[in-house]
DNA sequence: TGTTGGGGTGATACACTGTAACACTCGGGC
DNA sequence: GCCCGAGTGTTACAGTGTATCACCCCAACA
């Protein structure tokens, strides 16, 4: 896709392997849950899978787009639907863009997401001790939660090193 | 403004005292650090302090304007940048929609939304113990942080107690 | 007094993000 | 064959955010 610079992309990796797992993952997922994992939305599901910085969908269906195909925006949405709805990728919402999910996905409490400012990598954990505690502030104020979302910008450790080395 | 519905509002209250005192502080804090308050930022800041529930950069605009004076949503988001620049309003990330700060912030450390899906309301916390956490699972990760969101969606305890007792 | 320069604002235009509505296809069941 | 539902294509549009330029105001300063 055009872009330079994320040759370190391989050894990133954050826990997914690239697109050949993800895909070989939501057919496993589709097939328990007798879902239709359709050629768009493996397609969808691949290009949000190759990168390791969020794709807006418009970046998708611009990737997507051939001579002979041209697959609209408004498709994208609707794939990304499905795909998010079923914990296959995951909405940035301080970007306005999506990655794929990383973990074999136990239920997507916990995650947190950690975004370069620097490369534009994003990397997900997840950290129970930070589900525990919110979960008790949460209870003392009464509030009941049903989804939540915890993004942290800053300096990934890849590009803190290669800043140090100079 | 222009709103029925929120007459719990004043019950609810999280701390800021609406708008008064919002624009107080704000008055106060520009004072200090020599900043222009100037009156289309107050009037943002008004605008938003006086609900609870987020406002769309639009519907600002919109609330502000009247015969006689047209203001461009161009405008609304300049005085909104230099609103959260300084931490007297905040970015509600999953709303694309803005509230006003309800803390005498300390460094906006720790910040908590908890987003109401059914009367919309926010609340703001902040908890030290999930900071705490989430400071020690980024270390763990190698990740300096410079922002982060936590928004949270589900049913506030007002809301909670109405449903109770039908 | 004039003028210069910077911050804030108004206005228009535009890019990006997301949704509504409707038509079409395809496959399965009757 | 017909119907029906899920998925997709297409167009149009609403909502969100930014770029750009012109203007105003006011303070600084010659």
């Amino acid at each position: 896709m055009g872009q330079t610079m994320h040759d370190h992309a391989a050894t990133h990796d954050h826990g997914c392997g690239g697109a050949p797992e993800a895909i070989a993952r939501a057919e496993r997922l589709c097939r328990e849950r007798d879902l239709q994992f359709t050629r768009l939305r493996r397609d969808v599901l691949a290009a949000v899978a190759g990168q390791t910085r969020p794709m807006g969908a418009y970046d998708i269906a611009e990737a997507l787009s051939e001579p002979g195909r041209r697959v609209a925006a408004v498709s994208v949405y609707r794939a990304l639907d499905f795909l998010t709805e079923h914990g296959l990728v995951h909405r940035i919402a301080s970007r306005n863009a999506f990655v794929s999910c990383g973990h074999s996905h136990t239920d997507g409490a916990g995650l947190v997401f950690l975004i370069c400012r620097n490369c534009g990598t994003i990397d997900e954990t997840t950290s129970p001790e930070v589900e525990d505690q919110l979960g008790r502030t949460l209870a003392k104020a009464g509030f009941r939660p049903t989804s939540r979302i915890l993004e942290v910008e800053g300096e990934c450790g890849a590009c803190l090193g290669r800043s140090a080395e100079e």
